[in-house]
DNA sequence: CTCAAATGGTTCAAGCTTGAACGATTGGAT
DNA sequence: ATCCAATCGTTCAAGCTTGAACCATTTGAG
């Protein structure tokens, strides 16, 4: 597509990065969890199983957090590693508005088992690369993915202020 | 997540590059795709209309392939795009097999005015990083997606060698 | 204390996404 | 000429994803 569009450097450039970027993270995502299908684990579930186990217990907002996902989803998502008795939800009694979402032993087991597979096929993914290119890429998409949260964030600052000034 | 997991360096290095570049991914798309909620376009709607009007009209199979989508979902999505009036499917008489889709004027009066708004979103996202990271970038994704291609056509020529050898 | 705002979770409608099963069409082998 | 395999599009079930509306709970201002 890139090639394909007439514009200034700096336009040709950005879009460039971008596309080249979303096919990236596109392409490894559907390499690197096709081996969880046969499993029945989705993608959105080993996420979550993969924080619970790496981060510990935490509720579901904090884990929409951590994973960029909406709090609607969290809940769908829970729902169901739920019904596969991967997780248990647990009310918080000093504040019961929070839910704290605990690994059972399955859950356990099972992500434990996985993870190995999942990391093996991220390094052969990654394999295509140098370790000094893992580096920048890390870098660099670090500072962009900061970059990106920060705009959202700001946008939304401002338009909470501009709310103010309507409502005084 | 990934400063949670204890590896070895080759594993921590890939695993820390991967979620990396996830998480800019993600981040970069829902910024730079939140202007066209207003005016009612996904972002899958989106990625079909640009195809089109930068690449020319193409069957849905050709769509498919470039925006890295199953025939399932192109179909939905010209469905989607049709009700709108902004493309309108064509038979192909040389081989009645294939629909030509093409952009309608209005959906390419929409595209062209939404598109350049989308590259100084591009732009502006991407301005968190200089004009050499941009780059680089752009290399390093590029390897990476193509790297990640051949892993999987690979699979599928070596599974269909297998099924060969069975059915002989 | 009281009540309004903020916070955490749920539900819903709409749409995306996939893989599999299916029907229509085509092309090639015999 | 016939028929089998490949190709293209459609349909379906299942699940993901979001934003908005909603309820319960907590917090803080007065």
């Amino acid at each position: 597509m890139p090639t394909h569009f007439q514009g200034d450097l700096q336009t040709v450039r950005a879009l460039s990065a971008f596309i080249n970027l979303i096919r990236a993270s596109d392409s490894t995502i559907t390499k690197t969890t096709a081996h969880l299908e046969e499993l029945g684990v989705t993608p959105g579930q080993f996420a979550v199983l993969e924080a619970l186990l790496h981060l510990g217990p935490m509720c579901q907002h904090t884990l929409g957090e951590k994973l960029l996902r909406s709090g609607g989803n969290v809940t769908l998502v829970v729902d169901n590693l739920e019904r596969h008795g991967w997780v248990r939800r647990e009310r918080q009694v000093n504040d019961r508005r929070m839910i704290q979402i605990h690994l059972t032993p399955k859950g356990r087991r099972l992500i434990t088992r996985v993870f190995p597979e999942h990391a093996k096929m991220v390094v052969k993914v990654m394999s295509k690369l140098s370790a000094a290119e893992q580096e920048q890429l890390r870098k660099i998409a670090r500072k962009l993915g900061r970059g990106a949260e920060e705009l959202c964030t700001e946008r939304m600052k401002r338009e909470k202020e501009h709310d103010n000034d309507q409502t005084e």
